[in-house]
DNA sequence: CAGACAAATGGTAGCGCTACCATGACTGGC
DNA sequence: GCCAGTCATGGTAGCGCTACCATTTGTCTG
């Protein structure tokens, strides 16, 4: 039919074959497929049609090219294998599944040097919004953020200074409430033990130390943390140093639920009784918590919602009307077990 | 200085500026960037400094689109959350982090129809190579695969007949061997508990009945499964209905480690002492499982190297050396552990 | 020293799409 | 019935980059 398909490009159809088998102009079947409503109904149909039966996809390379916008969702979290992130970003696909976004994860490793990296790579897309997690940016991220030309949601916290929205909770309220819970429940000689310790997680423990202090129970002895990722076994092997440390530790406020569970099982093989020796609250409230025997006291933090409502402040700014609150904080709850019953 | 920045894009830099302030032609600093040994030295150098001084990065949508090729992985996995293909998404992102791809995750919900949408899109971008879960695509699907033009890696599973080539075990082994392990430890009366029962899961149940027949111990009423998604507190209700259908139970072995925990949570709860009334083994091996109290025995599969295989094979296809060995067994590994020893 | 050949560099012409600016056909008000 | 104001459609000119094909220079052969 055409005498010399191009030398480049796999053949694949293109717009302009949408056009030509349609009988009508390039620049229409672009607005047929992206704004309907200006393209009157007939030609949309036969649009349609020829659409159907050359299998017609648009590139999306091009259109970005062309507008100067990629429909990329930009996402930068600092890890991919830990629950609490995961959860976020399950719930960034679920509210972008019928949109024509596609999504970009990038894996900080909890590295501002890397964050900053590949804001550089995603910011080179063009990218209709990013979503990134946490609040402290390198003043280099911090610039790029900016100067990104998108909506852009830092997620995970809630902070005084948003690069343009947040959505999240207060960390340091999390843990002064986890803490404040196991005092009232009568224990006394409670620990920190903390994983990782990101910003977040030190902000849970300044939450602990204020309740604490606040007490008059604070001991910096009662805290033990490693910049070690977090995990089960880790958990286990933190509690061990804490009791040695201190053994008449009567409770502990965990880091995140990974390392409660690890103090959990210390407990179990070191017979110690949950919750009458020794108290156990968690972050997080991943679903074990409530199975676990005992089950255990956690926070819960609304991961999912973080997710789905990023997205949803980044379509309305898209969409041109930002919403008018622009940092949004989802709470958490207290979810009292049997850890902390007694 | 130029004359009028053109009323399109950023007013970013663009090849041309780098050209331009290098003295050279725009050929040239795309060839510096891309094949720096087909430049000479010297304005290797003077592009670099161009390049460092406006801050240029290049724009991958008109590269993939000049080029006919987007520098983008494809990655479709069946869920996001399972700890089990964030380990395998982990691996692929260590594995191309420091070379110039992307990678774009799909996440089909477990769902044939889904993954095919995926891959319409994901080929629209003429990706540089797609990573597929699972061997179980549907013939559409797969005919998609077939004509990507890009090399295909299917991950989690080996099977006969590869789209492409393919990283993983074999699912059916995994689970005969762990039901043997029960059997030799002298249980008899094994149930099967799985949640979700994708394919995986339904070959890894397909290994128990071929071992419990061969011992003659098959009884279609010690199974018990679910489509519903896998999770601790659903791994609990299961082994309370299978107890109520087979109070003489004397051993599970578990779908995944989630259900594992939760059939040792509810061994507490209803005082079954494991191992000596209940043996359990799960499957995964996830860092947990060496933990609880008493530890698990648990089928140990490679996730972080399947990702990171997967990755290094389909790199090598790229680089036009497609490995001879297009399916790659990576076996499985039984921890014999607590839960089992008795 | 002519001719052949490789290495280094550049010019031109798109890749497939959309922004921008016409154009023509209507509609409605006075 | 004329003019402004819509609406639907199309043409043209790029977006920023690279494939392809020169062109130039230097090096080697006989």
């Amino acid at each position: 039919m055409s005498k010399a398909r191009s030398r480049r490009g796999g053949g694949r159809p293109t717009i302009a074959d949408v056009a030509r088998k349609a009988g009508v102009g390039a620049i229409t079947v672009s607005r047929a497929l992206r704004e309907p409503g200006r393209v009157s109904e007939d030609l949309r149909r036969q649009i349609q049609a020829a659409v159907d039966e050359l299998g017609y996809v648009p590139d999306p390379n091009a259109r970005a090219l062309a507008s100067a916008r990629a429909e990329v969702f930009g996402v930068l979290v600092p890890s991919l294998t830990n629950n609490v992130f995961a959860e976020v970003v399950r719930g960034i696909y679920d509210s972008l599944s019928d949109s024509p976004f596609r999504i970009q994860i990038g894996n900080t490793h909890y590295s501002g040097l890397e964050e900053e990296r590949l804001l550089q790579v995603f910011g080179s897309q063009r990218p209709a919004a990013l979503i990134v997690a946490g609040i402290d940016q390198t003043p280099s991220a911090r610039r790029l953020l900016e100067n990104a030309g998108c909506p852009v949601v830092q997620v995970m916290e809630t902070g005084p200074d948003p690069v343009d929205m947040m959505v999240g909770f207060s960390h340091l309220d999390g843990g002064r409430t986890a803490t404040e819970h196991l005092l009232q429940a009568g224990y006394r000689k409670i620990g920190f033990i903390g994983a990782r310790m990101d910003p977040r997680s030190q902000r849970r423990l300044a939450g602990y130390r204020a309740a604490m202090e606040t007490a008059g129970l604070f001991d910096p002895r009662l805290v033990t943390t490693t910049p070690v990722p977090s995990s089960v076994s880790l958990g286990r092997e933190l509690f061990r140093d804490a009791l040695a440390k201190v053994p008449t530790l009567d409770g502990v406020f965990c880091n995140n639920d990974d390392i409660a569970l690890g103090v959990l099982f210390e407990c179990h093989r070191a017979s110690l009784d949950v919750p009458k020796q020794i108290g156990i609250v968690g972050f997080n409230d991943l679903d074990m918590m409530q199975v676990s025997f005992p089950s255990i006291t956690s926070v819960r933090t609304h991961r999912y919602e973080i997710g789905t409502r990023s997205v949803a402040m980044a379509l309305a700014a898209i969409a041109g009307n930002r919403p008018e609150q622009r940092i949004v904080d989802l709470g958490f709850e207290l979810m009292r077990r049997e850890s902390t019953a007694r």
